[in-house]
DNA sequence: AAGAATGATACCATTAACATATCATAAGGG
DNA sequence: CCCTTATGATATGTTAATGGTATCATTCTT
């Protein structure tokens, strides 16, 4: 029942880095250290999110991550959904078949509006939100950007 | 990252069964083949209930289980309360010593800004609104009745 | 006294979360 | 050219939360 997980954190605390620092690139161990972060660990999540295009990535001698996005695109949701797929915070308990009413379950259909409403807001923050301290903005402002296509997350293989 | 736990979804089920059937004492028998809930765990759900003093049992033959409170004052955050505790979405992340400004952590302003106002909805959804099917209300609408003095949840043992 | 129910609690199985290890590949500097 | 430093990919291990079962004790009704 926790909504922000450590890949997450450990995500947005990379990242948040990267947006103040631009242009640098930085390696894991550069970051572990500097956050007190595991190694390894750090090292896949800042895998998983250059391959979903959030980070830019150069090996060898002197490589590392940079952003490839701009702070402002890149949504707190967008990070929880390369870790956990898509949002969904009814999951596991009503996928079953064990619901006999799926379609008009009253308690379903009111954990989706809650559902929604967060979702706006951990759409409008942003790392760009985070970096700043504005406490990005009350539910129902528009994230900006489009979104891009959807793709497959860390779990699903 | 599940909002709604199985715990909660049938003591949900369970309640709103008898919040439409009050003064009927209910077996979990009875409600286990109902909602083809297994009986076993059902039935620690209900006792959890009974000692949270949300539900009133009665033992022996002829015995089971009856709300002890109205259903509308039977909050969504109560029940999830009783099975995990104080709710909150920040738990172990920002606990933990890892993290090296606890106190004025972006993300976790923003978290906790985010659940606060989860949990104005979860507390809006009653049992009794959940059987009228009225949605609840919008955030912003304060829950009838008093809250009272803080109990121990069941993983607190 | 028998049977049907809850009270309490110990135990087990599965899954998700957190973390480490390792082999392969690529780039830069001596 | 080879050594070092870096990421790419992926296999494996550990711990905690979740979901579920079993059992003995107690209470109440008949």
């Amino acid at each position: 029942m926790n909504l922000i997980t450590r890949d997450t954190d450990y995500a947005v605390r990379a990242l948040c880095f990267m947006a103040q620092n631009p242009e640098r690139v930085v390696s894991v161990t550069d970051l572990g250290t500097r956050f007190a972060i595991p190694r390894q660990y750090l090292r896949r999540i800042l895998q998983s999110l250059a391959r979903h295009n959030i980070l830019e990535s150069s090996r060898g001698q002197g490589g590392g991550f940079k952003l490839r996005k701009h702070p402002s695109r890149i949504l707190l949701s967008d990070l929880m959904e390369v870790f956990h797929g898509a949002l969904d915070f009814t999951r596991c308990v009503f996928r079953s078949a064990a619901c006999p009413n799926q379609a008009n379950c009253p308690l379903r259909k009111t954990v989706k509006q809650i559902e929604k409403n967060a979702l706006i807001e951990l759409r409008a923050t942003t790392i760009a939100s985070l970096v700043s301290g504005h406490p990005a903005a009350k539910a129902g402002r528009k994230a900006p950007g489009k979104r891009p296509a959807k793709q497959r997350n860390e779990k699903s293989r």
